[in-house]
DNA sequence: GATAATCAGCAGGCA
DNA sequence: GCTGATTATC
């Protein structure tokens, strides 16, 4: 209830820079939120209040995030405030924000409407392909490399033309890359936001429709936008200049994929006159916590300064654990979660690498503790989600090469490289895609019976089921598909549990595909969305990185392996020197601040490396940095109890 | 063309 | 320890 004399009710938890950062809405506004300072409610309410006052109508207003999480939050928050659900607004990731834009204007850059995203393993494909017809060992230019260099191409807003590389062959094949995407009318995540930019360059009047649409722009983790997403957001926010950027520049961890701390830093040169509100009441972490964070990061140079503070008591001292090696560590932790009395779904094993948390798991399930890990193998990465998606694909565009040539041989139909590679051949003199080469193929009556039979079938097939789109319900025709096609069979064949629980993930496709009832944005959905199946079960230790980290919180909080080439990273150090050390600083800051309560962070004096076998380590140096005054040291050998 | 066995190279984070 | 590529054999 609000009248004329008391404020609105999603106001009044506000402390005074709150209020100021969600009242001041017109003009540009940099809010510098430390962690745990409370930025996702400022953005909330912001739009709440925005909505609320009428100064928008919901499709007026963009907010973008940069994971599909943060803008679910954001949705959710917006209609937990405002006490009504409203649609229409354009809340989203800048990769999907991009989709949406792309779909409406696609033949503008040269695709059809049903265009695909490639993910990251049909981008490695399509680099080696063309790798083997440009002539290039991939040795020499490893696909993996050769994708992270295109990648940072189009982070930075440079197309084939544009881009320069000390290796000349990189931008030959980030060329003969593109031109071949365009010829499976297909895109890469990157392209989401290159071909927006490159739209809005070549057509102004799309460009000045969606300038004029979005009076207000909000954006998240503004410290984490790279080149392309900066110029993407100065061009939409050209018209009305209502841009507000949240970030925190301590927290600035994705350089390594083209983000730009310095677009943040230089916000007021780019924004003349923009407002600009720091939020440094932490209201999540215990002193000492704050303290030891707040020491580290200070060792960094180059920062807009905020000085945390928090009304909270002293708490514990954090916990600095050495340990024999790997093995001990992971014991330790774990013997820890279990004297430590914290509720499971409370506590979070954060690793620098991925592979770290093998030992962890090893310790967890022997000790039948449950955990997850998070951003392991996602549930639209298994093999049998992608193979099924691969007929989905297929079925919905008949022309998506890459999926024909996943499945075609899946179940064995007697299709193998030989077959395959003639087919090729016929695509590339007859310049059509693979799927045209195989009729021409049959239709020419190429080949032995057999195989010309099985193709033959094959495509009727095909044609078949995407007929069935138009009659039946889109999720009934993807299990005929699987089961007609010999799928599913597949997986039935062979009776372990492993292939059991495959089945059950493909019911569980099925289901989403349920839920969605058509499969134009369900197609959307995965490429975009990998973290759908997120069984939010309780009672479990969380395991992940420390950039699958940022933005959550947990009462304990273990970080191990900080020692000297595990954390900082190496190759960080190498590849970027005193920007890359920063860098990992900052992630150790993220880390550390995910804590509220219970802080742990060990290292072991040895570990076994799969190159150079068991080597003596050195404690990072970032231990060095934390303050004494917060933290216990135990070394290895010394109990905790 | 399929299958099994073996080897080589490798393991930073992600929408 | 895992994946992908290569080889040997059917």
């Amino acid at each position: 209830m609000s009248n004329i004399l008391s404020e609105p009710g999603y106001l009044c938890d506000l402390n005074p820079p709150q209020k100021q950062a969600v009242l001041s809405v017109d003009g540009p506004l940099l809010v510098l939120a430390g962690a745990g300072t409370g930025k996702t409610r400022v953005l909330t309410t912001r739009i709440t209040h925005i909505l609320h006052e009428k100064k928008a109508r919901p499709f007026e207003i963009l907010a973008v995030t940069f994971t599909n999480k943060a803008a679910q939050e954001m949705k959710e928050r917006v209609t937990k405030t405002l006490g009504t659900h409203i649609e229409g607004m354009w809340i989203g990731t800048f990769h999907s924000i991009g989709v949406k834009i792309l779909r409406t204007h696609s033949e503008k850059v040269g695709l059809t409407p049903h265009f695909s995203i490639l993910d990251f393993d049909d981008q490695i494909k399509v680099i080696k392909q063309i790798c083997q017809s440009l002539d290039i060992d991939d040795k020499r230019l490893p696909p993996k490399h050769v994708a992270s260099a295109i990648s940072r191409f189009k982070d930075q807003g440079k197309r084939p033309d544009q881009a320069i590389h000390p290796d000349p062959q990189m931008v030959h094949v980030y060329k003969a890359y593109q031109e071949r995407l365009q010829s499976l009318n297909a895109v890469d995540f990157g392209d989401l936001l290159l071909l927006t930019l490159l739209l809005f360059k070549n057509y102004p009047d799309v460009l000045a429709h969606y300038q004029r649409q979005f009076k207000y722009i909000l954006v998240d983790e503004y410290q984490d936008t790279n080149a392309a997403q900066y110029v993407w957001l100065q061009l939409l926010a050209a018209h009305h200049q209502n841009i507000c950027c949240v970030g925190d520049d301590d927290q600035s961890i994705y350089g390594w994929r083209g983000a730009e701390v310095g677009n943040i830093l230089r916000f007021d040169q780019d924004y003349p006159g923009c407002g600009v509100i720091r939020l440094e009441q932490n209201y999540r972490s215990t002193h000492h916590i704050l303290g030891a964070a707040s020491g580290l990061i200070e060792n960094n140079g180059r920062r807009l300064t905020k000085t945390l503070w928090t009304e909270r008591d002293d708490g514990q001292k954090i916990l600095i654990k050495g340990t024999w090696d790997g093995e001990d560590e992971a014991r330790f932790v774990i013997s820890q979660i279990e004297n430590r009395r914290v509720p499971l779904n409370q506590v979070a094993i954060l690793v620098r690498a991925s592979y770290q948390t093998r030992l962890f798991e090893e310790r967890l399930l022997t000790t039948g503790i449950p955990y997850r890990v998070i951003g392991g193998l996602r549930f639209y990465e298994r093999q049998e989600i992608k193979d099924a998606l691969a007929y989905v694909k297929l079925i919905y565009q008949k022309s998506d090469s890459l999926a024909f040539e996943r499945v075609i041989n899946l179940p064995k139909r007697g299709i193998g490289p030989s077959t395959i590679g003639v087919l090729h051949n016929i695509s590339r003199e007859r310049q059509i895609n693979i799927i045209e080469a195989t009729r021409v193929f049959v239709n020419e009556d190429q080949g032995r019976p057999g195989v010309r039979k099985t193709l033959s079938n094959f495509l009727n097939d095909v044609d078949r089921w995407h007929s069935q789109l138009d009659t039946m319900a889109h999720s009934d025709v993807v299990k005929t598909v699987l089961d007609e096609s010999g799928y599913t069979g597949l997986w039935m064949s062979e009776k372990t549990s492993e292939s059991a629980s495959r089945l059950e993930n493909l019911k569980e496709l099925i289901k989403a595909i349920e839920d969605f009832g058509h499969l134009s944005g369900f197609l959307d959905h995965v490429s975009l969305v990998l973290d759908h199946f997120d069984n939010k079960q309780q009672d479990q230790v969380t395991l992940m990185t420390l950039h699958g980290a940022k933005g959550l919180e947990f009462e304990l909080v273990f970080l191990p392996g900080w020692e000297e080439g595990i954390f900082p990273h190496p190759r960080c150090l190498q590849e970027n020197g005193l920007e890359g050390l920063e860098e990992e600083r900052r992630l150790g800051y993220v880390g550390i601040s995910r804590s509220k309560k219970h802080l742990v962070i060990s290292y072991a004096l040895k570990r076994y490396s799969f190159y150079q076998g068991w080597t003596h380590v050195d404690p990072s140096r970032f231990l060095n940095e934390i303050p004494e005054d917060h933290f216990i040291h135990k070394p290895a050998g010394t109990s905790c109890f």
